[in-house]
DNA sequence: TTTAGTGGCGAACGCCGTTCGTGTCAAGTA
DNA sequence: TACTTGACACGAACGGCGTTCGCCACTAAA
């Protein structure tokens, strides 16, 4: 009540205590809190996100969030439909159908991992927001046109999907493996972890694992991209040799 | 030091704490561990098993079970190598190496499901328990033989590996959100919640969404099994079409 | 000026994983 | 037989979590 504006120049009286300084407050809203949260996402992983700690980059206490949020499960979801809206989608075209799924896949992928640990929380959410819909309708239709039968066009709009997000949920692990473990530089981590399994893969005993034992660094070798690129194709041709008017 | 056989006909004060009854106190052991968490996983699912509830059910305190298990990861990971442990191998015979392959899938796919949560403790682990290794060995070992170069196989290794644990993990999800909704049965989820959710697509704008308005029933049926075998297939077809000597 | 209503949030509840220091007892040694 | 030693067991506590309850300060209406 006292501290107005006019009274700036002069110190408080130190016995009372702060409560508000002059700021107004800004407004807390979902808005808010989910861009706070994916900040926190992208610089310190799914592990630090806490309601408490979204609440505290607020300035407040967490019960203040449940006021715009019902749960954190909600607010994950939320975090990870925002991640959604940042994939653009071309005109479809379903002449170019194998064409443009792939780029579609390829670019759904590069943004879960460009939001690091997102896709730990996507894989544990049936998509509803605004952003998984049109994505949906984008590769539906895609198929759809392109002549699939939509109930098999479905399936195949499901498998890519789990194919994709789990490719970047599998990534976002060994993120935070590697952060956990501080390291900041990938190539560190790969030499120390990965070196420790190796070490462990070459020690068993070759008379069982003969394949395993002779080909340690093919196996271990993370090459992400390159594996991810590789699968796809594996479904892409797949869902070609299915779709009808293929020769079939 | 007071506590000794001879005085058991004479009741103890009652301001001295019975410490000890006379029980010998069956020991701990990793195994007794990983046994009383397993059993845990399968009846009251991942959510359930923290190290206090392990403990409890082994009648001690979460501290004993740090003598025998390093942490909570380490002890997932033994779980998970657990039930690994639980898949049959046949005998590798490159020549039938797509038909094996597929079943190996449909086995490990099984075993996983039928311990409920483990998959979703599972695609958190990078393998290296004795069972996963084993696993390993014979479908890397089947595909080199069947002549394809060592690093693609592993690579389709990886791929099939996380398809199955991807979808594996997926259906567990729903187990959780099911079990957590107070349901207990199949049907009753299914209608629940699935049903809300053909409510929202349906009440999607047409003009706007044309595709997934139109095919709600498709999109959502949930059909697991049938679906995992598509997708199988799907990488399978895929994996045979790259296997050189096919006709390529 | 009083009142009613509402959004914000401090404090607390009951969980969690993990650690520390002590208690207990069996086997080995004298 | 008496003592020492070492390994195991574990109560208690630490610092974190998600979530709820009920009060408080404030605004808008009366």
């Amino acid at each position: 009540m006292v501290d107005r504006k006019g009274a700036e120049g002069v110190p408080a009286p130190p016995w009372r205590k702060t409560r508000k300084p002059a700021q107004p407050k800004r407004q807390l809203s979902q808005d808010l809190i989910i861009e706070t949260g994916l900040r926190i996402l992208d610089t310190e992983g799914l592990d630090a996100l806490s309601m408490r700690r979204v609440a505290q980059e607020l300035d407040t206490g967490p019960a203040s969030l449940y006021a715009h949020v019902a749960n954190k499960e909600e607010l994950l979801e939320l975090l990870y439909d925002r991640v959604l809206g940042e994939i653009r989608l071309p005109e479809r075209d379903p002449a170019r159908w194998k064409e443009q799924l792939r780029a579609y896949a390829l670019e759904v992928h590069r943004v879960l991992m460009a939001h690091g640990d997102v896709a730990r929380a996507a894989l544990a959410t049936i998509p509803t927001g605004e952003n998984s819909v049109r994505a949906g309708e984008f590769i539906f239709g895609l198929l759809v046109e392109a002549g699939m039968p939509p109930r098999e066009a479905a399936i195949a709009l499901d498998r890519l999907s789990l194919y994709i997000v789990g490719d970047a949920y599998e990534a976002s692990l060994h993120y935070t493996r590697m952060r956990a473990a501080g390291f900041t530089d990938k190539r560190e981590y790969f030499e120390s972890w990965v070196g420790q399994i190796m070490t462990y893969y070459r020690a068993l005993p070759p008379e069982q694992f003969p394949h395993v034992t002779k080909h340690v660094d093919d196996l271990v070798d993370a090459g992400g991209e390159e594996r991810f690129r590789y699968g796809l194709d594996l479904i892409l041709d797949g869902i070609e040799a299915r779709m009808p008017g293929k020769r079939a």
